[in-house]
RNA sequence: GGGCCGUUAGCUCAGGAGGUAGAGCACCGGAUUUUUAAUCCGGUGGCCGCAGGUUCGAGUCCUGCACGGCCCA
C-alpha cells in the first residue's frame, strides 16, 4: 500500500500541534457555486465565503490555483502569499496551501470574487479553513473512477468523482417527488403496510424469509403491497398509494434486483381504463418535467411518452404469433412450443406461467413505444377482475417500453367467492411445480374482501426502471446508490 | 446455471514471441505571482486477484478458484 496515507496522517499531526484543528465543527457558507457563478455581476469584488471538496491544485509557490467543488459544481480559487491568510494560524498563506492542503481535503474559503485575465471567475482567498481532512488518494482528475467495481462498492468515491452520477440520484428524488405529489393531488392518501408480512402474496416471486424472536413467527418480506393497500380499501380509505421496497429473492440483471422501489395505488370505483389513464398522464408529465418534452433518447433508441398508448390484446397478438388461439393448445402443445423457443425452465413451467413467458418472448420483446398490452389470460391473473365482455380474460394492461414492463394494473377482483376459488387454482399450480406462486392463502385477506371491498381500480410502477428511463441509464444498479455485491474476499 | 471479457502502483492504463515490472495522474524534494490535464528538474511507491502446475526461468502458457462486467438461459 501507498504511504500516501501515511503522510497524510502526519500532517494532521502536525496541523494539531500548530493549534490547527483538520475536522471543524461549522462553516458559515454565504454561496454555492453555481451562484456564484451565476451572479457575478452583482458579487465582483464582493467578500463570500464556500466550502467545497479540493479538485484540482496548481502551486506556483506564490500564487496558486485549484477548484473546489461543492453539489452544485466546481469554482476555481487562488491563493495568493501576502492575501491568504490561514484560520487559527500565522502561517503564509501560499506555503501552507502547498505543504498541508491536498486534492480529495474539504475546505472553507472566505474571499472576493473576481475575473482571471483569462475570463475564469475566481475567489481570491482572504482565509483558509481546513475543515476536513482527506486521508485516501482521490483518483485522477483526468479520467476520474472507472471501475465499475469500485463505483459499486465506494459509490461515495464515485459521488465524489463522477458528477453525472450524482446528477442521476438527484434526479431519482426529483422523479420520485413529482409521482408523489401527482398522486396526492388526486387525493390519493400515501400509507404504509407491513415489510415483514406472515403470510406473502400479491405477485409471483421468491421471497426473502426471515424470523421475529418477539412474535416466535416465521416472516417474510414483502414481494407487493397488494394484499394490504387492498385492505384499506376495504376499511375505507377509497384512494391509496404507497412507495415502497419491495424483495424478490431472484437473479440481479439489468432489469432485476433484489431490493427494489415499486409504485403501488389503489382507487375505489376506478376500472382499469382509468388506470390507463393515469397512466398515461403519469408519464407524460414525468417527461415533460424531468426531460423537457415527451420525445427522447434512452440508450439510442427514439421514445416519445406522448398521449395515447398504442394498445394490443395480449391474446390476440399471442395468438396471431403463434398461428393459433394460445388457450386451445394443451399443456404438452405450449410446452413444446416453449422448448422450441429455448425458454429457460420450459420443462418444468405449469401452463400459466409458460403461457407468460411465451407472450414475452414473442410479443413483449417486440415493443418499442409505450405500449399498453390488455386483457391477460384469467389464468396469469389471479387478483385480476373477470372481463366484462370475455370469459377467458381479465381487465388487466401492462405498460410496456422497449420490450420492458413498466407497470401492471387491473380492475381488482372484489369477488371473494371467485377470489377464493382463484387462490386455489393457484395452488394447484404451485404444486404443479411452479414456486414462484405464494405457499398459503391469505385468509385474512379473504376475510376482508368478505367485508366487501368497493370495485377498484388498481396499478403497479417499477419506479427504478421509470428512473432509467428518465435518465438514460441502461443498468437498474445505476439508479440504486448502493447496490449489493458479493462481499470482497483476499 | 452456461458462454465471453476483465482483475498489473492510490487512480487511469501499457506490458510484442516466456528472459531484471512501465507510463501519466497523485504523492515527496526543488524552481515558479494568472494557471486550466499548468510547466521544468529529481525521487518514493508493486503479493502483477488467489492457489496450484509446466519451465532453467511465468505478469505473460495451463488448471482450478474468487470478485466484477456483458450476453444467453
Amino acid at each position: 500500500m501507498s504511504d500516501e496515507f501515511e503522510i497524510r496522517k502526519e500532517k494532521v499531526e502536525v496541523l494539531r500541534k500548530a493549534g490547527i484543528e483538520p475536522y471543524q465543527y461549522h462553516f458559515e457558507i454565504t454561496h454555492q457555486s453555481n451562484a456564484i457563478k451565476e451572479h457575478f455581476d452583482e458579487l465582483e469584488n464582493k467578500e463570500i465565503s464556500i466550502a467545497g471538496r479540493l479538485m484540482t491544485k496548481r502551486v506556483f509557490g506564490k500564487l496558486s490555483f485549484a477548484h473546489i467543488r461543492d453539489e452544485n459544481g466546481d469554482i476555481q480559487i487562488a491563493i495568493q502569499q501576502g492575501t491568504t491568510k490561514v484560520h487559527c494560524s500565522d502561517e503564509d498563506g501560499a506555503s501552507f496551501f502547498k505543504k498541508f492542503v491536498d486534492t480529495g481535503d474539504i475546505i472553507g474559503i472566505n474571499g472576493k470574487v473576481f475575473k482571471t485575465k483569462t475570463g475564469e471567475i475566481t475567489i481570491l482567498v482572504e482565509k483558509l479553513t481546513i475543515l476536513s481532512k482527506c486521508l485516501r488518494p482521490i483518483p485522477e482528475k483526468w479520467h476520474g473512477l472507472r471501475d465499475r467495481e469500485l463505483i459499486y462498492r465506494e459509490r461515495y468515491l464515485d459521488l465524489i468523482m463522477n458528477i453525472e452520477s450524482r446528477e442521476t440520484f438527484v434526479k431519482r428524488a426529483k422523479i420520485i417527488k413529482l409521482i408523489r405529489s401527482f398522486f396526492d393531488e388526486k387525493g390519493f392518501i400515501e400509507v404504509e403496510t407491513p415489510i415483514l408480512q406472515p403470510v406473502y402474496g400479491g405477485a409471483f416471486a421468491k421471497p426473502f424469509e426471515t424470523y421475529s424472536n418477539a412474535l416466535n413467527t416465521k416472516l417474510y418480506l414483502r414481494i407487493a403491497d397488494e394484499l394490504y393497500l387492498k385492505r384499506l380499501l376495504v376499511g375505507g380509505l377509497e384512494k391509496v398509494y404507497e412507495i415502497s421496497k419491495d424483495f424478490r429473492n431472484e437473479g440481479i440483471d439489468r432489469l432485476h434486483y433484489p431490493e427494489f422501489t415499486m409504485l403501488e395505488a389503489y382507487a375505489s370505483y376506478w376500472d382499469y381504463n382509468d388506470m390507463m389513464n393515469m397512466t398515461e398522464e403519469l408519464m407524460e408529465k414525468l417527461a415533460m418535467e424531468i426531460m423537457g418534452g415527451t420525445e427522447f433518447e434512452y440508450q439510442g433508441e427514439k421514445i416519445s411518452l406522448k398521449r395515447p398508448y398504442k394498445k394490443l390484446s395480449y391474446l390476440d397478438e399471442l395468438s396471431s404469433k403463434l398461428g393459433k388461439d394460445p388457450l386451445s393448445m394443451g399443456q404438452d402443445e405450449l410446452r413444446r412450443v416453449g422448448i422450441e423457443l429455448g425458454l429457460p425452465n420450459a420443462k418444468k413451467l405449469p401452463p400459466n406461467r409458460l403461457l407468460d413467458k411465451l407472450f414475452d418472448a414473442l410479443v413483449a420483446d417486440q415493443i418499442k413505444n409505450p405500449t399498453f398490452v390488455v386483457d391477460h389470460p384469467v389464468l396469469i391473473s389471479p387478483l385480476a377482475k373477470k372481463h366484462r365482455k370475455y370469459n377467458d380474460r381479465v381487465e388487466r394492461f401492462e405498460l410496456f417500453i422497449l420490450g420492458v414492463e413498466f407497470a401492471n394494473a387491473f380492475s381488482e377482483l372484489n369477488d371473494p367467492i371467485a377470489q377464493r376459488e382463484r387462490f386455489e387454482e393457484q395452488v394447484r399450480f404451485r404444486d404443479a411445480g411452479d414456486e414462484e406462486i405464494p405457499k398459503e392463502v391469505d385468509e385474512d385477506f379473504l376475510n376482508a374482501m368478505e367485508y366487501g371491498m368497493p370495485p377498484a381500480g388498481g396499478i403497479g410502477f417499477g419506479i427504478d426502471r421509470i428512473i432509467m428511463l428518465l435518465t438514460n441509464q441502461y443498468s437498474i444498479r445505476d439508479v440504486i446508490v448502493f447496490p449489493q455485491l458479493k462481499p470482497k474476499t483476499g
